[in-house]
DNA sequence: TAAAGTAAATAATATTTTTTAATAAAAACT
DNA sequence: AGTTTTTATTAAAAAATATTATTTACTTTA
């Protein structure tokens, strides 16, 4: 018998033979549709679940009844009815498990730590950085060892990690180019967390992870296919369709930032020219400001001409939602640029709908309006009938919800 | 209980009570996925069967015994063995139910009768155009009539039509916007096959039909990322994702010929300026042909200078293929441009395989050696490790395949 | 060519699951 | 307060399914 990740919780709560009868891998196939369905889907009540999974009421709460013994899940309650009497609601039993959910930047890193009812138990944001630190993995296990000694009753209930990393995950080998490139070697970060702390670990890539969370706890929610724009310190395109995360053959889709978007553009740090990164990330937003004011441009930014280096992007974004007219075009200009791009996303995955995330997502109508006038002018109509072009409202946590819906969906999924 | 098309084969054929009950669901859902694994997956004993449907060998023994009372399927023969006994080979029944597939282009039209063992027991060629042709369906349906009185023993035993056509098809209204414009009427051609011949009838754009065709029967089969390109008078991409057909939200996904490449290119006939398939299918490779002789290029194909409307594609796929330098580089400038497009789908869908199809295909080496330079050039390295691209070895008939497998498909699948 | 070994098919038995039914409990309506 | 509606619980009969044992069919080996 093999045993994937996706079988690490269930097993050792159910009786496991040597061999599994036929009958107990569908019993904890069921079991595991429940929880799924208790935990995605808001089926909550007997009959929900038994109409979902297409199994009687008896042998339903049959297998309720077990997952309640062994604590996964608990009566919270009563569903309103219209008339007789009210079903019994099960829900996620928030304190039994918990996942830690890592977010790895290039600028800092957050810890959070999750219930299974999607709370953020916890949440600490470090100044580790992910870039030119050889002890980067040590730092992480001894900021990670202080919160479970205080924060989860010495971790005896952390049942998995999620890390969120930005660069290509590669979905066979589970290499992370981004920590690749930090240390030169060819080891899996999931690996090496999950030797550690000997807990399924399951490492994901940023943009990936916001659009999981936009999906299924955004205004993504329930929509069929779903891109999430990170604009961020480059450009990262997550993909959800039907629910689940659009991977590609090695986990590498959605690589928006390196299309080349100007033959005769500047060279891009991956090697090519004229890449969609050089010209519509926050990095060259900055430099862009920068060019311009010591180039004389007449801005409120005027005041940081001596000072260029301590001009950031929330100073900008600042400036531009304050009526600075300069700050206005240079993110008028990137949301043109950016919408040109995502027109071809657009003409390619046929979304529903496209959620801004990232820093730049914070300077609002300023970056959607222009991204959405180069959507209309080059997008075919069809395209555009059924499309919305939404900001971000769960902004960074996003990504936190992605990584544990994530985790979640990872260990409960039936195979 | 809704009756969805999906629903429309086995529904006659088992004892349907007013209202289904469980076991009925699941017992129906099993023989679907009998057939469907039968279909598809090449299992075909018992032994297998009882493995990728998780029941015991008895179980599925009595249902295989029924589609066998059913002349759904047969035994075909026996495996051969290393040792004991052989498993009796089960295999779909040939002769009880056929397929008829309409290709439908803006040249001809193809109209084929298949049956389950996806062999094509008929095919005709007509001349019917889709273009400028306000009496086009009634001429389809008299040559279909004619075609299944004569080959298909009065038409009792045709159980669905298929139908590939070039343009948009709206998955959810099925409107196809060829055939509106046609005629400009918003209304199904699928409803209207469907109601005539009271048969159930799936439309599906021919670039997805190709690629589904390389997926279950040619050079993509078992790939789980396959991207095939339709090189023909536009470009068409289609997409198939873990065996299923990428659709997008409204069925338009895959539109690769209307992304802007040069923003001072002609006008495309989409209204859009610049579009690849102004660049890069087979009209403009014509244009660009009778161009360039017109303004005196040498080349074999000078005989044709004063009769330049009686050169055709294949005539430049010929002389190409003979060496001539003319005809080989306007070829090769196609390929650059379209593998520069290429490459976008390439970042955004990281595919395993690429297959060429459509006319140009047959320029072989001449067409696939520019595009794979240019992906070599515009794609990161990652991308290019698990990627091949190949030209189609099923050529024309991948899309008769693919279209016949997608009706299979949509009416064996388990909902 | 016969015996031994292996695997499939079948039959018999055991188990699980569903169905049915009857009763209890809770809520809303009259 | 009583009736109606809906859900929950339990039990028992019926049906479906899995497991085990046996028989059959075939291959290999001696």
């Amino acid at each position: 018998m093999s045993t994937s990740k996706t079988e690490y919780i269930l097993e050792n709560d159910v009786e496991v033979n040597s061999r599994e009868s036929v009958v107990d891998i569908k019993k904890n196939k069921q079991k595991k549709g429940i929880l799924y369905d208790i935990y995605f889907n808001d089926k909550n009540t007997i009959a929900e679940l038994s109409q979902s999974l297409n199994s009687s009421i008896p042998s339903i709460t049959a297998l309720v009844d077990e997952l309640v013994e062994e604590k996964w899940i608990s009566e919270t309650g009563f569903a309103i009815s219209r008339q007789g009497r009210r079903p019994a609601i099960y829900g996620v039993n928030p304190n039994k498990n918990y996942v830690l959910v890592l977010d790895i930047n290039t600028h800092d890193t957050r810890i959070a730590v999750l219930n299974l009812k999607n709370e953020i138990v916890f949440s600490q944001v470090s100044d580790l950085q992910l870039k030119n630190n050889p002890s980067f993995l040590e730092t992480l296990f001894q900021l990670v060892d202080n919160i479970v000694e205080q924060k989860v009753s010495k971790g005896k209930d952390v049942i998995a990690l999620g890390v969120s990393i930005p660069g290509l995950v590669n979905k066979k080998t589970g290499i992370n180019y981004t920590y690749k490139s930090l240390n030169s070697q060819d080891v899996s970060l999931g690996k090496l967390i999950e030797n550690y702390y000997n807990l399924p670990t399951f490492v994901i890539n940023d943009s990936k992870a916001t659009a999981f969370g936009e999906y299924h706890f955004g205004l993504a929610k329930g929509k069929s296919h779903v891109l999430s724009v990170n604009v961020d310190w480059g450009i990262g395109l997550g993909i959800v369709i039907n629910g689940e995360i659009f991977d590609g053959a090695s986990g590498f889709a959605g690589e928006l930032g390196h299309i080349q978007v100007n033959p005769d553009g500047v060279l891009c740090n991956c090697g090519k020219v004229g890449c969609l990164d050089t010209i519509t990330s926050a990095s060259s937003l900055l430099k862009n400001i920068k060019d311009g004011l010591r180039n004389g441009h007449v801005s409120k930014l005027d005041e940081y001409k001596d000072s260029l280096e301590n001009i950031n992007l929330e100073i900008v974004i600042d400036a531009a939602q304050k009526g600075d007219g300069f700050a206005i075009d240079i993110i008028h200009n990137i949301g043109l640029e950016l919408g040109k791009g995502l027109s071809i996303a657009v003409h390619l995955f046929n979304p529903q709908i496209i959620i801004i995330d990232g820093v730049l997502s914070k300077a609002q109508k300023l970056i959607v309006n222009p991204i959405e006038h180069a959507i209309n002018k080059y997008c075919l109509t069809d395209f555009k009938e059924d499309l919305s072009i939404e900001i971000s409202q769960l902004s960074e946590d996003a990504k936190i919800f992605g990584v544990h819906a994530y985790v979640v969906e990872a260990l409960l999924k039936t195979a």
